[in-house]
DNA sequence: TCACTCACGCAATAATGTTGCGCTGCGCCG
DNA sequence: CGGCGCAGCGCAACATTATTGCGTGAGTGA
């Protein structure tokens, strides 16, 4: 499976994707070569999705974030499947989330004016039959905006159980 | 400021950022030089801020998200500060938004298991002293994940090309 | 032990990113 | 009106990086 080498290439390339494979061999010990063979490892395993330039919100004149809970009326599969392809069909939803709990969905918006926002919002929610109920919630600060996953619990004082580590020269 | 070409650019770019300069050229009617030139000055303007890899989240192992809804007690300036960074230093959040409403902060969680989920929550929000009350909503199934903003008001139905820049509101 | 596999490093090659240069269109002021 | 300067472009040389083929060594199981 995933060796400690393919957990920190796969951190650091969430970190920052445009490093040199010579850079990045230097840091995990290996050669650019030998990178580039985990990577398209990693690629075609479907792991690794794709690349992405990541624009800084607060540089983008307009534009606002904002986390819509959604309540659905009527939680049939076929009705979940038609609603998900109706939120995937619109490209200001920034993440949406099938929730368990108070919620159904979470959305995350991201449009360019209030105009904008309302229109999107009335949209996908309001005039949507099968939406019970939803909040708006206005994001003030993005505190943070961004899609790293942990491939393995990170080392806090404690070894992650199961895992040995390997030697590395 | 940005013209249609940048708009366009920030778009592609935004939804893969491995293409070569020749493609993105192509595409937009621009040399590979002056595609890399646009480029550079998105970066030093700090609207583009980095390249990163998207991991997709089904293909992790043992991964979970987590939309954590969160009430602060004391919402003054510099507890503000102090909880923000304290949300900055936890590699887990993803996502994080401080918002209006009917709650105070939107994080978004990525863990790696159960109890690392769970330690992660009782570290952020059970024990600190500023959290009133939380509540976390379990990711049953990640409809989208990305952090594509868009930089002006997708044309729907109105007329694309003229841009005529009035008064915006 | 032997055969097999897998991942590695090295080196050649292909592709891409990067930069300097001259050109052009445009707005501005003499 | 005409010259000036700026800004952005394309082209072509150049530098850097990605990619591939090949030989090697470690690990594994018969």
């Amino acid at each position: 499976m995933l060796d400690d080498v393919d957990h920190d290439l796969l951190a650091l390339l969430q970190r920052d994707a445009s490093r040199t494979l010579r850079d990045l061999g230097d840091e995990v010990g290996l050669s650019p070569s030998a990178v580039l063979r985990r990577v398209q490892r990693y690629r075609s395993a479907g792991l690794l999705s794709h690349n992405v330039a990541v624009l800084d919100p607060r540089h983008v004149p307009e534009v606002i974030l904002s986390v819509c809970l959604v309540t659905i009326e009527d939680d049939t599969p076929e009705e979940g499947r038609r609603y998900r392809a109706r939120l995937l069909e619109a490209p200001e939803v920034q993440q949406a989330y099938e929730v368990s709990g108070d919620y159904d969905y979470v959305v995350v918006l991201a449009c360019v004016g209030m105009r904008h926002e309302n229109e999107v919002a009335k949209r996908l929610f309001q005039q949507d039959p099968n939406v019970k109920r939803y909040t708006t919630l206005f994001v003030l600060d993005p505190v943070r905006t961004g899609v790293a996953v942990p491939t393995r619990e990170p080392a806090r004082g404690r070894a992650p159980a199961g895992e040995v580590r390997g030697a590395t020269d």
